[in-house]
DNA sequence: ATCGGCTCGCGCAA
DNA sequence: TGCGCGAAGCCGAT
């Protein structure tokens, strides 16, 4: 089949043949929820033109899988209202599918791809996504590809993984320039001569009723589905349209600022583009061409060399590149450790001297230790740390430099490392929106060791591992209008 | 305000 | 085989 999707990116996921009588190609929309910049919606696009087929997006939304709450429901169906909205312009036919009850969408793939020539679905590698697809491969007669969408270097362009950041930099430095012409198409639907779906299969049609989103943009509706429903919604919107407006504003105005404006504690100049690259919303393709576009940039402007220095490789400005080494570097390297470990969520994935290190400190004294239950509260001592408990608690993130003491406290403050690491876990997978990634482990991570080295002098808990402390984070930044910003008292301001 | 020491291990040049 | 250096640190000396 002729495909602009790069083969690297595209897996055979079973041996099932495609199906030339099938009625329709099927993209099973499960990572990257959007219609545009999708190398996964671009591959099915090509099936169903080289085939001659109708294309059928399902993007469903179970309810029983783990931290299920209001505000990720929320999120993920405010991103299902913007690509409804937006196939509806196309010759494409979307079936949003809400799960109602538990195993309620149980068969529902398998029915949808009875009658397909090919199914195409997302490659995501963390998560209960690559189990669930594994089983999918397993049960369909069908092809079931899967295509990795997930950032500018194409998983399986390396089969190394990287203990440090510096040495992955190295490598994108020598790696990357040869995927700059390898872009997802901005609109894979558009110009597509594709037959429309006359309708949808009436049996399952009854017996998994497409969603009605305007329905379900209310809280009243969110009430009957049986997910966590003390997580309430954020006040910013998920969603295509959303991400699109957040990446304008960072661009407009934060990111001339970003070097130094990310730690400034009233007027952020962070992207806060995470939860919709998290949720697929936006596309790290369509981010850094954006980035590229406002730089007047052009791949030619990259430095001869390797150097693996974190800025001046680009050939960007300075508050650019900083960026670029977050959206690549760091996210990347996060999907990396992801994508080679299945360990990559497990304490014993930790290297050897911080495990050792965090061993030998084990049986110190701990002056605080608190229950998941007080984390959770947000009831130490500390009032700043409490004042970043709250921000992940009402606003489902926490300002990037607080996020680090967030995580270096739980550690001092628990029985044990794997009883740190465990409500780390816990709490950033339940209220941040951008939780459950690749990149939420390499946060939680980075707190215990990883992509990080040892430091002196050796202390109680901690051992060799990096340090930090309360007081001298409220020397470095306004911890008093921060607290102040997330005191107990605080309403939750709705903003839309 | 700035600097070195604390400490580990990788990639690279030699 | 040795050297340089690294996501954001801390502390004490100057």
């Amino acid at each position: 089949m002729n495909s602009t999707v790069p083969p690297l990116r595209v897996q055979n996921c079973n041996r099932a043949p495609i199906h030339d009588d099938g009625d329709y190609v099927l993209y099973w929309m499960i990572a990257a929820r959007r219609t545009r910049w999708n190398f996964g919606l671009e591959r099915a696009a090509d099936w169903a033109r080289a085939l001659g087929k109708p294309l059928l997006v399902l993007e469903a939304l179970r309810c029983d899988y783990p931290w299920a709450s209001d505000r990720l429901h929320r999120f993920v169906l405010q991103g299902m209202a913007a690509n409804a909205d937006h196939l509806e312009r196309t010759r494409a036919t979307y079936y949003p599918y809400i799960e109602r009850r538990q195993n309620g969408g149980k068969g529902l793939l398998e029915s949808l791809a009875r009658r397909a020539a090919v199914v195409v679905t997302d490659d995501f590698p963390c998560f209960f996504l690559p189990r669930m697809v594994a089983a999918a491969a397993e049960r369909l007669k069908v092809r079931l590809e899967s295509v990795d969408s997930n950032g500018l270097l194409p998983l399986r362009a390396t089969d190394r993984v990287f203990l440090r950041a510096v040495d992955f930099r190295r490598f994108l430095q020598k790696t990357l320039p040869q995927h700059f012409d390898e872009m997802p198409r901005k609109n894979p639907l558009a110009r597509a001569t594709i037959p429309l779906l006359e309708q949808l299969p009436a049996d399952v049609v009854r017996r998994w009723p497409p969603a009605d989103l305007e329905s379900l943009s209310d809280t009243c509706s969110l009430a009957e589905l049986p997910i966590d429903h003390s997580v309430s919604p954020v006040s910013y919107a998920g969603g295509s349209i959303a991400a699109d407006e957040a990446l304008h504003r960072f661009l407009d105005r934060r990111l001339g600022r970003y070097t130094e404006g990310r730690r400034d504690v009233t007027e952020r100049a962070t992207s806060e583009l995470s939860p919709y690259l998290h949720f697929g919303h936006i596309s790290s393709h369509q981010i850094f061409s954006a980035v590229a576009e406002r730089e007047q940039w052009n791949p030619g402007q990259v430095f001869h060399k390797a150097t693996a220095a974190r800025s001046g490789w680009w050939g960007m400005s300075e508050p650019a590149e900083s960026f670029l080494d977050e959206l690549l570097t760091w996210r990347e390297l996060g999907y990396n450790m992801s994508w080679q470990r299945d360990d990559y969520d497990r304490y014993e994935s930790l290297p050897a001297w911080a495990q050792k290190s965090l061993e030998e400190h084990q049986a110190d004294s701990r002056e605080y230790v608190y229950t998941l239950e007080e984390f959770e509260a947000a009831a130490t001592y500390d009032e700043l740390w409490n004042a970043a408990q709250r921000e992940l608690v009402r606003d489902g993130r926490i300002h990037s430099y607080l996020r680090m003491l967030w995580g270096k406290k739980i550690l001092e403050w628990s029985e044990t490392p794997r009883d740190a690491l465990a409500v780390m876990i816990e709490l950033n997978n339940k209220y941040a929106v951008d939780g459950r990634n690749p990149n939420s482990y390499s946060g939680i991570f980075w707190c215990l060791g990883r992509y990080d080295r040892a430091w002196g002098p050796e202390r109680p808990i901690f051992g060799k591992i990096r340090f930090m402390s309360s007081d001298s984070t409220r020397r470095k930044l306004d911890a008093k209008a921060y607290i102040a910003e997330f005191s107990a008292g605080r309403q939750q301001e709705i903003a839309f």
